[in-house]
DNA sequence: GGGACTTTGTGAACAAACGAACAAGGTCGG
DNA sequence: CCGACCTTGTTCGTTTGTTCACAAAGTCCC
């Protein structure tokens, strides 16, 4: 209960707190200046002892009978997930999936501004796209230098993911978002994220192979399913 | 340690059998027959206690003394996962991320094939995109009769994520997988899977903001950082 | 100002996941 | 056939995460 006890924040609370930030936001749109752990919960997806937790790794921000007040909230979240500062990203590998990523316009919004792009192959370095000029592998460490790259982003092939993330390291990229389907390994005072779209496709498969057993056991049984989750 | 006591496998090992699949191919492409769980784990970026107690859950497919039998595994584990056929995919909302999902021929290859396109877009619907006509969101119930659409891919706004995960339910498909930046609901008979780009690096930023300010404070105190996977 | 009512913050029970360690079971050379 | 050596499968203690339940703390109406 000392204050520094407060500090270490579990990850799976870490995980939660974009979402309540989303949350809030949307929140705050409709003008409401406070809100209780019950609704917040609600509107989040999630249990609401857990929203309170959560919340309370923050500090004691909410008030009893009350409930937390939104703006204050979303102050003290912002600042603890460190979104008051941007955090200029760079996107290796500019094939479809970079491309499209680069093109996406909603990395720029919420403070994570495209600074540069970059790819290994030497017919596509020089060249433009969407308003950047491609940059070589070789000038990840010069970028840092210049714009600050805080997060790379890789975008690559499977093949060449763990190259890139060693020479992000190197170039002092500690944040890694590895959209690449390969195992890649970074050593421990860097953090590395992963969005694998094969594995989600696959444990849906996996899921959905149960699921149509269950469905035909159902039926047979005439046994109906129950709703998932008591947010409504 | 009946048989069907083996058959409830824990949410976060059916996550890592996708890894491991990825792993064993790329293995048996090497012409490897056997492979160690220790190896495997290395490959994988797992723990090999991990590795064994995940594989033990599809039954005992190991020699002791020798390994794994790399493509009876494989056999073992697409069985299980349900990659046996063909699951069709639906992706709704055509607009940029949709357009690039469409366009990624990252899901044909592996059973996922992109069946139909739907958006709610009446300057949309009717016209070409990748090959696909453009269908309108109530045509689902039809496309899931016609094209069997056993995956929904949700790429639209936030705004209509709910939606759209409700017409999907309810047009029967039952396994969801969503990009939109919201939170959505469904029924407990359904599965849904979430890929969201704020929320990865918003936990980047998190982190980053620790790992500077553990860097500074590692500076000070001339002390460096250990390697996180002892795996190489 | 007091009592009914809300809602937070947290302690404690429960559940899931992890990783070390080791016995059981198998190979392989001689 | 035996003994040295490997590697699996599983048990067990630990850590991490979730949920319930309730005391503490505050509001609000009269």
């Amino acid at each position: 209960m000392s204050v520094d006890r407060k500090r270490r924040i579990p990850e799976a609370t870490v995980a939660r707190l974009p979402v309540y930030l989303r949350t809030l936001l949307e929140v705050q749109a409709e003008a409401m200046t406070t809100i209780s752990s019950e609704r917040l919960a609600e509107l989040a997806g999630v249990n609401a002892a857990k929203v309170r937790k959560d919340l309370s790794y923050l500090g004691s921000y909410g008030t009893r009978g009350v409930g937390y007040d939104v703006d204050h909230l979303l102050v003290q979240m912002s600042r603890e997930l460190g979104l008051t500062r941007d955090w200029p990203v760079a996107i290796v590998g500019v094939g479809n999936l970079g491309a499209a990523l680069a093109n996406y316009g909603g990395f720029g919004d919420r403070g994570f501004p495209v600074a540069a792009l970059v790819d290994a192959d030497p017919l596509k370095v020089g060249t433009m796209f969407g308003g950047h000029k491609i940059r070589d592998l070789d000038d990840l460490p010069a970028l840092v230098e210049e714009l600050g790259i805080a997060i790379g982003i890789i975008a690559t092939p499977a093949a060449g993911a763990q190259e890139v993330a060693d020479r992000l390291v190197a170039a002092g990229v500690t944040s890694i978002l590895n959209f690449a389907p390969a195992v890649v390994i970074v050593p421990d005072h860097a953090q590395l994220r992963k969005v694998d779209l094969a594995l989600e496709l696959q444990v849906l498969s996996f899921y959905g192979q149960r699921e149509s057993i269950g469905a035909s056991l159902r039926e047979e049984l005439g046994v109906s399913a129950e709703s998932k989750e008591s947010v409504g």
